[in-house]
DNA sequence: TTGACATGCAAGCAGTCACTTGCCTAACGT
DNA sequence: ACGTTAGGCAAGTGACTGCTTGCATGTCAA
């Protein structure tokens, strides 16, 4: 099972990887270096390599936008993969779509 | 990290798992035996234990509240633990409550 | 009571995951 | 040109996960 939606949820799995889209939510086009510190300073000790690993898996799922400028590795939140999970599993009796 | 937040997400993580939230979301006090059979027709080919051992996991997430009747194990849903959820990382500029 | 039905428990196994380690490439400043 | 800064690649490792296997328990019907 390797589609859209199980890789968005896949991504959200880890605690380090809902931090990191907690700190992108703030603000787009934060470098690799950038959530590094942030992140250590909310906290999480994680190695860049590791960080960078989950930015990838974050992108994979279609959440986070990769860009390049110069040296820098630039990254932009994309929510729209969490539309359709908010409206799940939401009881026939309390939908409100009206 | 073993917080509610945490087990709610990594419940989610699993493709079973988000089916068998699918098939509870219909109606409550479903039998173990009866998901097993549900969960077939719908083309996940789990066995018992491990449908069990799932509903297992979504009960320590609070999605799932388990009830005994007889020799019958019951299944009801409760999406509570999903609110906070769904209105995470949601853009500041994007905000709509009032 | 006896057998069938619905479920529980626990050890073991293979695959996956997060993370590290070590080295490499590319872009900037001076 | 040279060193520094920002990031990339890939193999290896330990822990966790989902699933199976085998047996045990409890409940009902006849």
């Amino acid at each position: 099972m390797d589609d859209a939606e199980d890789l968005v949820f896949r991504a959200l799995a880890d605690p380090t990887r809902r931090a990191l889209l907690d700190v992108l939510v703030e603000r787009d086009g934060q470098t690799l270096f950038e959530l590094c510190t942030r992140m250590a300073g909310a906290g999480v000790t994680s190695s860049r390599q590791a960080i960078s690993q989950h930015l990838d898996l974050l992108a994979a799922a279609g959440l986070v936008r990769v860009r390049r400028e110069g040296r820098y590795r630039l990254h932009d939140l994309d929510t729209t993969p969490l539309a359709p999970l908010r409206e799940r599993w939401v009881r026939p009796d309390e939908r409100t779509d009206p």
